[in-house]
Order: structure tokens, then C-alpha cells, then sequence
DNA sequence: GTATTTTTGTACCAATTCGCAATAAATTCA
DNA sequence: TGAATTTATTGCGAATTGGTACAAAAATAC
């Protein structure tokens, strides 16, 4: 028996491919510059029915890049978490974040928050908060994974969490910028991989 | 003897001093939610005033942060290729940055460039130049500070100078963007110290 | 004093922007 | 079938935006 749908209109749009389109036109082009003319045609939806499914343009950036940091971070974890050896766990994480940084475009997009609202983040609260939030779980992540491995013995037992966390997001900073001024994903993969190598140095690390 | 001045009613506008409050304005907002009303406002200058002297808003934008670039260079120049002992020149160097892009207002306001037209860098051809620019302008003066260093027998012979190079860019790069997001400047100072320590670890830079 | 030049200031323009009101369309329920 | 509900659509409004035309103001030159 076929599930009925409640009363009402059917809707014509699907939340999650229009909140997709949506974020590749804020990835576009910035916060911003991206107006819901835009949004309204890559989603194919009037202007009511965004603000009627999603809320203001700041509602509809901020419900986009949660679907989209809810998509990746699966995919992120399972790079850094689900790899036993911190190096190899890293080189896949970053591997990855730089594939989806290329993505969307014939040119790099870089970052869904990072390349996107920083510009707007001192002037907009909400959007700020936003971007300091992005900030903290990439700090707490690293910070998590360099435990682990300390833990496991692989870094030495007087490791500074903090300071290696600290580079690693630098790194994952500094490719989103670059991602967003035209580098070519080959050498965001280069410069992933030799920073890696160099912080693990300097860390440390045991050699496998 | 007094200079006589040109025909023509007297300027009243100091082009430096306007140039610096239109960028003051960038900085708060980032490029595109900066109005030319608000430049007017800032600059104490009529729209077309601002359009008779400096262009259009990106013209200003451009122009600005080109003036400030020229004003900050030579405090960061000094710091990065005066002090012979390259930890010190990168401990100084990155103090002055983190000073800078704490400058401006009662929070931090981030980098000109980085921190303002990040978003904006890939639909607008123009901006995404000055971006890629900026950038390619620091890895510049890192690799150069780096293979100085290496001559000088502070750094090994077989130094990667660009992988070096690659990770100040990254942590430059990591302070413009936690700057942007409101990080406090002890806290700034705290990260490039450790990161700075730990990428000449890495480097096997010679104790002084 | 008039002409020329440069700058300032007012007024205006066309287009865009975000957001809303009202109505029509498409469904289910009683 | 009509009522209720949800969604889509058209039209609109107020405000903003980047930019321009033109006249007035303020100086020098002759």
C-alpha cells in the first residue's frame, strides 16, 4: 500500500537537491553576491517558495552548508578515524579534502564555509558564529586524532596536542585559500602531502 | 615662497587618508556588502567624488589595499630579511602580522586581501587575480627567506625549500583566517610561536 | 572682470535586492 | 462536492546599489 501524502499541493522541488544547488551558487560566487534571483533559478523555485521552504537567504546558506558538512564529514571521519596509522590517516584526509575543495566547477570552489562567508563574518554575527564554529570543529578534530595517536604510541608521550592540531588546520586553512584563488588540484595534493610529512617530523612521528 | 596650488577648487580630501578609510570599510564588511555609500560616509567624499578620484568600487578597493600593502611591506620586510637568525625573523615576522590583522577595530579584522575578497575571487576575474597575486607574493618572500637562510648554513642543504616555504604561506594563511573568525591576538600569537617552532623542527634548522 | 580648470554637491537613473500579499493550483479529508 | 491544507505563481513594494549628468563652488590665469 502506497504511502499517501498529507493534504496539500505536492511539492515540485526535493529539499536536498535544492539546498545542493544552492550551495554550489553560494559557492560560486560568495554570500553575498549570491542573490535569490540565483538561488531561485539553479533550485527552480520562486522566490516565495525558497522563503517558504527555507527562510531567508541567510537561513537557506546556513541549512545548505549543514547538509553539506553533514554529507562530507562521513567521509572526512572515515579517512581519519577509520586508518590506524596517523600518517597514512592523514594523507587520506587530506586527499580527500582537496578532491572536494576541486569539486563543483570546471575551476576549484574551495571551502563551503571557509572560502565563502569569511568576508561577511565581522559584519553578520550569525554568519560569524558560523565561520568560528567551522574553525573549532576542524581544531577538535585534529586535536582528537593527534590524541589518538599519541595514545598509541606513535608520537611521543610529551606531544603538544595543541600546537600539532594547530598546524594541521593551518594546512587544511591555507588549501581552502588556494583552492579559491585557482590552484590546480595536483598541486593542492602536493602541498598537502609534503606538509603532512613535515608536521609529522616535527611531531615526532615513529616511522611505521 | 609659498607652492602655488593648480587652477581649479582645492581638494578636500587627502588621497592617502581616504584611500585608508575605504579600506577600513572593506575590512569591516568584506568587498561586496561594502557600499559605496558606505566608502562616502567613511571617506567624508559624495559618490561621485569617490568615482572622480578613485573609479569604480573595485578601482577603490584595488587601489586601497595596494596602498596598504605598500605601507606594510617594509614592516614585514624588515622583520623577515633584517634579523640574520631565521628564527627570530619569522618570530618577528609573524608578531607584525598577527598585529596587523589585529588592527582596526575593538576585533580583529583579518587580512585586506585574504580576509575580504575571498569570496568574491572566483565570479569576478579582477578580484580573483588580486587574490592569486597576494598569495603568490608571500610564497615568494618564504621561499626567498628560506633559501637565504639555507645559504647561510642555517637550514641543511637538501632543505625543500618550497615545502618549507608551503607551510609559513599555510600558517600565514591559518592567521588571516583566525583573525576573520575572532580570535583573540594572544591567543594568534600563541599558534604562530608554536608553528613556527615546530616548522623549523622540522626544517632541522641549526640551533642558534 | 572674465575665462578656464578642478572639485564638490544635488539630483537623478536604471537595475537590482530582499521580502511580502494575494491568488491559483493541486492535493487530501469529511 | 466543498472545505481544508499545502505549495506554486504573479505582482508588487520599499529600499538599496553602482553610476552619471549637471550646476555650483573655489581656485588660477589673463
Amino acid at each position: 500500500m502506497t504511502e499517501k501524502s498529507a493534504r496539500g499541493r505536492p511539492r515540485q522541488y526535493d529539499v536536498r537537491a535544492a539546498l545542493g544547488a544552492a550551495l554550489l551558487e553560494f559557492r560560486r560566487r560568495g554570500y553575498t553576491a549570491t542573490s535569490l534571483d540565483h538561488l531561485s533559478e539553479a533550485t527552480k523555485m520562486a522566490r516565495p517558495s525558497l522563503y517558504a521552504a527555507f527562510g531567508s537567504k541567510r537561513d537557506i546558506y546556513l541549512r545548505a552548508a549543514a547538509q553539506f558538512a553533514g554529507d562530507s564529514v562521513e567521509r572526512r571521519d572515515r579517512a581519519l578515524f577509520d586508518e590506524p596509522s596517523l600518517p597514512k590517516a592523514l594523507d587520506s584526509y587530506f586527499a580527500t579534502l582537496v578532491a572536494i575543495y576541486s569539486e563543483g566547477d570546471e575551476r576549484p570552489l574551495g571551502c563551503p564555509v571557509l572560502s565563502v562567508i569569511t568576508g561577511e563574518a565581522t559584519a553578520d554575527p550569525v554568519i560569524g558564529a558560523e565561520l568560528a564554529a567551522a574553525l573549532s570543529r576542524t581544531d577538535a578534530r585534529f586535536c582528537q586524532r593527534i590524541a589518538a595517536a599519541r595514545d598509541a604510541g606513535q608520537l611521543p608521550p610529551s606531544t603538544d596536542i595543541d600546537a600539532v592540531a594547530d598546524m594541521l588546520a593551518a594546512l587544511q586553512h591555507s588549501l581552502a585559500q588556494r583552492a579559491r584563488a585557482g590552484t590546480a588540484l595536483p598541486e593542492l595534493e602536493r602541498i598537502a602531502r609534503n606538509s603532512v610529512a613535515l608536521t609529522l617530523k616535527a611531531a615526532g612521528a615513529r616511522e611505521p
